[in-house]
DNA sequence: TAGTTTTTAGAATATAGCTTTTAAAATTTA
DNA sequence: TAAATTTTAAAAGCTATATTCTAAAAACTA
């Protein structure tokens, strides 16, 4: 069976810089052009690889879940007490926030975007909550199981609050304010978990 | 000197209707001819009163600062004890949060929104931010004064916690969670509050 | 090398969007 | 009523954008 000439590019290092157009600039305010330009293959292969511009932003959210996100649970994972690596996730979450190109979280940007057909966008933002929202669960519990985590805690209410937060971090970052601030939401974050209640 | 023919529609009135099109939809993903649609006045009289469509959504978020934001503000103000004062803020964050249409706050929105002129916008979000901060952390600090926060909570730290918390609330509730995620949350900055750290 | 398939490049298409223009209608003041 | 000014309505202009088409170049398999 013939092959034909092959695609001199590849496809998951495109699709990573399409992620990163979509997350600075939203999936409205970017256009075919911003994309093939940052891209650097031709527009009839970005049709030929992703359909149209609403599935190639799919395929970019998909990506950023399945590469920046799992970078960032993977904080989670492995051996170790749960709450150094808990302190790992806020660390990586200041880092983030402080970093010059204050890009936020392109889950958090989507989150308040307006998608007329959001159906499918929805379903991958709330299958990313989930997971990420018990992974934190268990660690809270492996904390309070180490004697590290005050057992009045509710771990899925913990859990809740260090999400929501992060995902305000994010918006202030996007928004620019004072790393000061972003250091004064992270360390309320560590006294929370440090405090009994 | 002549004036002739009034104009036969109150510009605040528009314009609120202007702000609820792009609180909900976004600045990009609104169309002029949804505009004139919500607005229900012609298209020329658009452009006469607002200049254009960036004009329009920066008097829009002006209006949204003024009007809905200048409202939740309200319950920090004028007499009764802080800490009331501050159960009544949360619990319009509460309300806000999970009212049906999930519209979240047209300012964290716009925060996570790419707006190539963002100067001025930038402008009016910091200053929102540093009004609504000053207002937080001066109650905190009357709630010491009052014995119902404890002394050892930093009043600035503590208003950053909750108002970046507050944003992220209101990015969960646009991302339609359940409404006990967004209830635990508020929950747990009442607990942060009552808490000796 | 020949044949075949795919990629590439650029033009073409069609639509949607923001803004401006034009002329008629409305309503004020004198 | 007359003059002046503003509003309205519809059309036109122009740009930007998403998508498709066409033909040539490239590179694979046999």
């Amino acid at each position: 069976m013939t092959r034909g000439r092959p695609k001199s590019f590849d496809e998951d290092q495109v699709l990573t810089r399409a992620m990163n157009v979509f997350w600075r600039q939203g999936y409205e305010a970017t256009s075919l052009d911003d994309l093939t330009a940052h891209m650097g293959i031709p527009r009839q292969s970005v049709y030929r690889s992703f359909t149209d511009k609403h599935t190639l932003f799919l395929k970019a959210l998909e990506s950023y879940d399945r590469r920046v996100i799992a970078k960032v649970l993977e904080t989670l994972s492995g051996s170790g007490s749960a709450i150094t690596k808990l302190e790992n996730l806020f660390s990586l979450w200041r880092k983030a926030a402080k970093s010059p190109d204050r890009l936020g979280c392109m889950m958090v940007n989507t989150q308040t975007q307006f998608l007329s057909d959001a159906g499918q966008v929805e379903k991958l933002v709330k299958e990313s909550h989930r997971r990420f929202l018990g992974t934190l669960e268990k660690t809270i519990i492996q904390a309070q199981q180490e004697g590290d985590v005050s057992s009045k805690i509710n771990p899925k209410q913990s859990a809740r609050l260090i999400f929501a937060t992060s995902n305000g971090l994010m918006a202030m970052s996007r928004a620019r304010v004072s790393n000061a601030f972003l250091d004064d939401v992270i360390d309320s974050l560590f006294v929370h978990l440090r405090t009994q209640s």
